[in-house]
DNA sequence: CCGTATACTTAGGAATGCGCTC
DNA sequence: GAGCGCATTCCTAAGTATACGG
């Protein structure tokens, strides 16, 4: 079977190099069109056996045909075949049931609390941060608190959590060996020996930093600094597991600024009569207002959302008052949105410069904290400000509004007794002291109930080390991919359904980087991954256009990006395919017997380590070292490298299926460049033509003024060949891009040592593959990989 | 075993910045 | 120096995964 052979390299080959061979138009839900399909259907279907009524709404709606429905549901199910099935697909529904009722329970909390919320949100005003500067010495001097007293303090929750063994060696302090499963690799020893000398001359520059030998203090200050920049935190030893850090400072986060009310002349009407409105719902009006020129606002559900929720936030009168959002009026609001971002733009220089530099103060205060005595940049520190709910895809919470965050929600966590002071007239909802997590501060946001969290930027130590880690797993599984693949494909043929469910979904999981497929609640986007697809979403086909057994996958996943496949497969796996459809609707599980923690269970048996998307990496990653060696040319130049190195980048993009939107601009700017490249053509001609003229001239008169000028004009011409050929590369390199996002999987799948390695070992500039981010980003990958690194 | 809570990674689009051309 | 087009940065939603408690 080819499959067998290299399924991995076809999928990434020649045919998605060249681009969008198969499966890569990109359809968001957007395209109507193409998956309504599915939701005519999810009504239809959720009557039969699943019942899993995903979409909540909908069926609220259908409530009188809900008890015809469930008779419905039941008689069906006695037709089952499979006694086996008839149980789970009981337990789904009664799973279901007890699901809606707690749905409701928790609905009526969430209206009181968003009463609750509601009233803060219009009185409390929130005071910039940026004006409290005051912030305690004490946290400037993260080492004044002892380990110890840190660890004895800790509040109840922490204690709970932290084993302890694991508390025991936070006093012990060090040097727990790193998990064989985190880095045992080759690099890795290496860089242990080195960190201990590292870590040694470290330790003596800190404790007896006046008295350090080398030059001068200046010099000294200046190296220190830089050294801090650029800590190498990889050569050093990591903490023991679940702990996070010893000691971790901030400033907590920046929130919102305040709302300002809208000037008197900005008007809004009502079925066009012209109305003053409180401040709070204006506030609210206006975020809709601002984005009256935006898709969302033509959808039933954001404008039904919105309007809902934009009704708590009226006066009583108000309420009266407006009771259809048809008959609102926001374009004058609109209009003095766009005016003002318009004066933002045309901002002079100095205005310009000003806020910049006042960027930079905010972030150099808050941008930043100090964890285990070293200075890192925090990734988020600004706090999400209120606005419109833009859910992604069909969601059905699109429009609702996202209410202000007020230091009353946050929780902080830092090492004891360094909490930096809520702005004032604030509390912090919580100051908690938890090292076995990487967040400063937290905050539940209102729309989807989600903690949201203020974290370290990937530069980080904390992020970097996870990263590599990550990686690292990713290599192990090349190491015993081959067992496994052996293993999945023997477990097709096994007795029990659910190990052959498992084992074909782990087969779509491997050979097309599917993601796993977590359930998901009714109130989300309806989207899949492996484990949770749906018998809609494949279709089964004996031939198909000269290939046996074809299989076409066609559903939305994560962000609702459709992935659309054409693949053929093992007769084995189509066989089971239609097995696991018999007797099913659409609506359907495909794997019902399957979900995601089943499958990472079966897949850590295999290898310690080893989830479903570590195949993604392991995947991505794979290819790529593949794909550069077998596009890169050592005599090519090192445009034609980069393309080459493109190439592969984008063969993963395609794999993980990243897709983008086409650029608007697209479509202009290939044909500026195509523009360019005629010009550069037709100048090369000329050249070519005076030159053979000059030489001609040259040879006839044998005057030295004329040899030089020929030659200069050769030089013209070769110039002119290369910048063109410079733009050709560059349009097809743009060409083929045109829907492939090449940053996703640049920054999340592809080890970077893969990439630096190449760039060594070819002589290619890293600047010309990473930019600034990314090489903070990568340093630790930019640090070790020689150009020998193989994934 | 199941549902829920939690924490952390992955993701695409919007906003902004920046260098280039005219 | 304005306008343009691309690259970068920002933003936050949407995933994965696992722990926990009943």
């Amino acid at each position: 079977m080819t499959c067998e052979k290299s399924p991995w390299g076809d999928g990434a080959g020649k045919d998605m190099l060249t681009g969008l061979s198969n499966g890569m138009d990109r359809h968001k839900s957007k395209d109507k069109d193409h998956h309504s399909h599915k939701h005519k259907h999810k009504d239809k279907d959720r009557e039969k056996s699943k019942d899993k009524s995903r979409d909540k709404h909908k069926d609220k709606h259908k409530d009188k045909h809900r008890d015809k429905d469930k008779h419905k549901d039941k008689s069906k199910d006695k037709e089952r075949k499979h006694d086996k099935e008839e149980r789970s697909k009981d337990r789904k529904h009664s799973k279901e049931d007890r699901k809606v009722e707690k749905e409701e329970k928790k609905k009526g909390k969430d209206r009181s609390k968003d009463k609750a919320e509601k009233s803060q949100y219009v009185e409390v005003k929130n005071e910039p941060l940026s004006e409290d500067d005051d912030v305690p010495l004490a946290s400037r001097s993260f080492s004044q608190t002892s380990q110890d007293s840190e660890d004895d303090d800790q509040p109840l929750a922490f204690r709970q959590k932290v084993k302890p063994e694991v508390k025991a060696e936070v006093k012990a302090e060090k040097p727990v060996k790193r998990k064989a499963e985190d880095m045992d690799d080759d690099d890795f020893s290496a860089s242990k020996k080195k960190t201990k000398k590292v870590k040694e001359e470290k330790k003596e520059k800190a404790n007896k930093k006046p008295a350090t030998s080398n030059g001068s203090p200046t010099k000294r200050a200046k190296k220190e600094k830089e050294e801090e920049e650029t800590w190498k935190w990889w050569e050093e030893e990591k903490h023991e597991d679940g702990v996070k850090w010893k000691s971790l400072e901030h400033k907590g986060p920046v929130f919102a600024t305040q709302y300002e009310p809208l000037p008197g002349n900005v008007k809004f009407k009502y079925n066009g009569q012209e109305m003053k409105l409180s401040t709070a719902a204006e506030e609210v009006g206006s975020f809709y207002a601002a984005m009256l020129d935006h898709d969302y606002v033509t959808k039933d559900v954001f404008n039904k959302n919105f309007f809902k929720d934009w009704r708590k936030f009226m006066t009583h009168s108000e309420k009266e008052i407006i009771t259809d959002l048809k008959k609102c009026d926001f374009t004058y609001m609109l209009t003095y949105f766009k005016a003002k971002s318009e004066e933002r733009k045309n901002r002079t220089k100095e205005e310009k410069l000003k806020l910049k530099s006042e960027n930079e103060e905010m972030v150099k205060e808050y941008g930043w904290c100090i964890i285990d005595g070293h200075k890192q940049r925090i990734g988020n520190f600004k706090i999400e400000p209120p606005g419109l709910f833009r859910g992604r895809g069909d969601h059905p919470k699109m429009g609702m509004v996202k209410r202000r965050v007020i230091p009353e929600d946050v929780i902080i966590n830092c090492t004891k007794g360094t909490a930096p002071k809520p702005p004032p007239g604030h509390k912090w909802k919580e100051v908690r002291s938890d090292n076995t997590v990487t967040w400063l501060a937290s905050w539940t946001e209102n729309v989807q109930g989600q903690v949201k969290y203020i974290m370290l930027n990937s530069a980080s130590r904390l992020k970097g080390e996870k990263d590599w880690q990550k990686y690292e797993i990713a290599r192990q599984l090349k190491d015993s991919v081959d067992k496994i693949r052996e293993t999945y494909k023997e477990d097709w043929k096994s007795k029990e359904m659910k190990i052959r469910q498992r084992s074909v979904a782990l087969y779509f999981i491997d050979k097309l980087a599917l993601r796993a497929g977590n359930e998901k609640d009714e109130d989300q986007a309806d989207t899949v991954g492996a484990c949770s697809l749906r018998v809609e979403h494949i279709s089964l086909h004996e031939q198909k256009e000269g290939k046996q057994c074809v299989v076409v996958f066609d559903f939305l996943g994560k962000d609702s990006i459709r992935y659309y496949n054409e693949v053929p497969v093992e007769k084995r796996v189509f066989k089971n395919l239609q097995i696991f459809m018999e007797n099913k609707k659409p609506g359907d599980d495909l794997f019902d017997r399957l979900n995601t923690t089943i499958m990472n269970k079966h897949l850590n048996d295999l290898m310690e380590g080893l989830t479903a998307k570590v195949f993604r990496t392991f995947n991505a990653s794979n290819t790529l070292q593949e794909q550069l060696d077998e596009l890169t040319d050592p005599k090519s130049s090192v445009t034609e490298k980069i393309l080459a190195y493109n190439r592969a980048n984008r063969a993963v993009a395609i794999l993980c299926n990243h897709q983008r939107a086409v650029p608007k601009t697209f479509a202009k700017s290939m044909e500026n460049l195509q523009i360019k490249i005629t010009t550069k053509r037709e100048a090369i001609e000329d050249a070519e033509k005076s030159f053979k003229d000059l030489k001609k001239e040259a040879k006839k008169t044998g005057s030295a003024a004329a040899k030089i000028a020929a030659g200069k004009k050769e030089k013209q011409v070769e110039k002119l060949k290369e910048q063109l050929m410079k733009l050709e590369v560059q349009a097809t390199d743009r060409e083929e891009n045109k829907e492939i996002a090449l940053g996703t999987s640049k920054l999340n799948y592809l080890d970077p040592r893969i990439s630096v390695a190449w760039c060594k070992k070819n002589d290619v500039p890293i600047e010309k593959i990473y930019n600034k981010t990314q090489r903070e980003k990568f340093q630790w990958a930019i640090d070790m990989a020689g150009p020998e690194f193989v994934f």
